[in-house]
DNA sequence: TTCCTCCGAGAACGATCGTTCTCTACACTA
DNA sequence: TAGTGTAGAGAACGATCGTTCTCGGAGGAA
């Protein structure tokens, strides 16, 4: 088995395991089962469980992203129907039976007071996410893309985590109520538009 | 020591380094040692650790409910602001510095799936925020009380586990605005209301 | 064939953890 | 004062975990 392909099977595996169960949960020779490799090529691939806790969580937050991003290019027809995109593929997650909430957040709160990496690793995938959703409003006439990029953020981890929470994807609707009232109200203060009132 | 005491000794160190660290970072011991009793009578008040961590998540969830409501009735004038006032309360307790999130969002991730005892309590504590929230709500003359308070609760563990990851307690003026914009757009489509634009 | 190198399988090691057990000391009762 | 029950301090136990080490075998080079 070539090193490469060892390394895809160990972080398929972790991917697998510790988001289903949470990482302290998931030892490493259950882990090197499932993966199909020997002890010695997982820490050839990994000196510690630390760096593949880290690097499964870096692939997860490109290949998570990745698939926002394509299913919002393919799904929605116009700019101002992309932020909503997102909400819908967000149901579509979380309607997935392995679904168990964010990986980021689960593993800030399990491991962030005592691992820099996974701290690091969870803030610069929350960052990105921002950065993404404030490319997709910044294409709407609003007036402070910004805040209402902000404001879908919360919306989309508040979703995640309730759905998580509760077992049941009902969250997404909400969400995506929300999410048109406030880009409605944005628009509604756009550049160009007069106050609102009161 | 009284036994009554030596259980809310256990039940103050559980809160902070539980909270503060994870759970499955704090042994048994570390926590005899913060709570200043001896092993045997820890013990006797929680026969084992995951008796502890679920008495920990319930008084943690009624306090929490607890001053957020004293805060919200003492500082809201009307029902108007009731709502948004949650959000107030959110922003202190980011600025607070041993604020490391949602406890329950935090040990859902890191026990949920191995531990129905700490998803039921987490599960518990949602929705009785959502029972609260929707309280709230009840009094504003909207259309559909269960959606805004619904909406509402999104924003508020979005805000927090935003605070949480990005360190910043920026999230809670994002959420409170937010949450105006949804509580207006709820009141313009209020029973009595005409439709709204569009 | 003989040697060298690499790999997988799994034993082994040291540390930690949850839990229980032992020992000693002290307060209270007859 | 002798006896009894209880508490604290901490050793001990069994299990698990992350990590390393050993052993035996397979494959290529001379």
């Amino acid at each position: 088995m070539d090193q490469e392909e060892a390394r895809s099977r160990i972080l398929d595996a972790a991917e697998e395991l510790f988001y289903g169960r949470g990482i302290q949960t998931v030892g490493m020779d259950e882990l090197r089962a499932a993966a199909g490799v020997s002890l010695k090529r997982l820490y050839q691939c990994f000196p510690a469980k630390h760096d593949l806790v880290e690097a499964y969580l870096r692939r997860r937050d490109a290949r998570w992203r990745a698939e926002l991003a394509e299913h919002v290019s393919r799904h929605a027809a116009t700019a101002e129907d992309r932020p909503l995109a997102v909400f819908d593929w967000l149901r579509t997650w979380f309607a997935d039976p392995g679904f168990r909430g964010c990986a980021f957040i689960n593993s800030f709160g399990e491991l962030g007071p005592v691992s820099d990496g996974v701290t690091g690793v969870a803030r610069h995938h929350k960052q990105a996410v921002h950065a993404y959703v404030t490319g997709l409003v910044s294409a709407l006439p609003v007036g402070d893309p910004a805040l209402l990029a902000g404001q879908l953020v919360l919306l989309m981890d508040g979703a995640i985590t309730t759905a998580a929470v509760s077992g049941e994807p009902a969250a997404a609707e909400y969400a995506r109520t929300a999410a048109e009232a406030l880009v409605a109200a944005a628009r509604a203060a756009g550049p160009g538009a007069a106050a609102g009132p009161g």
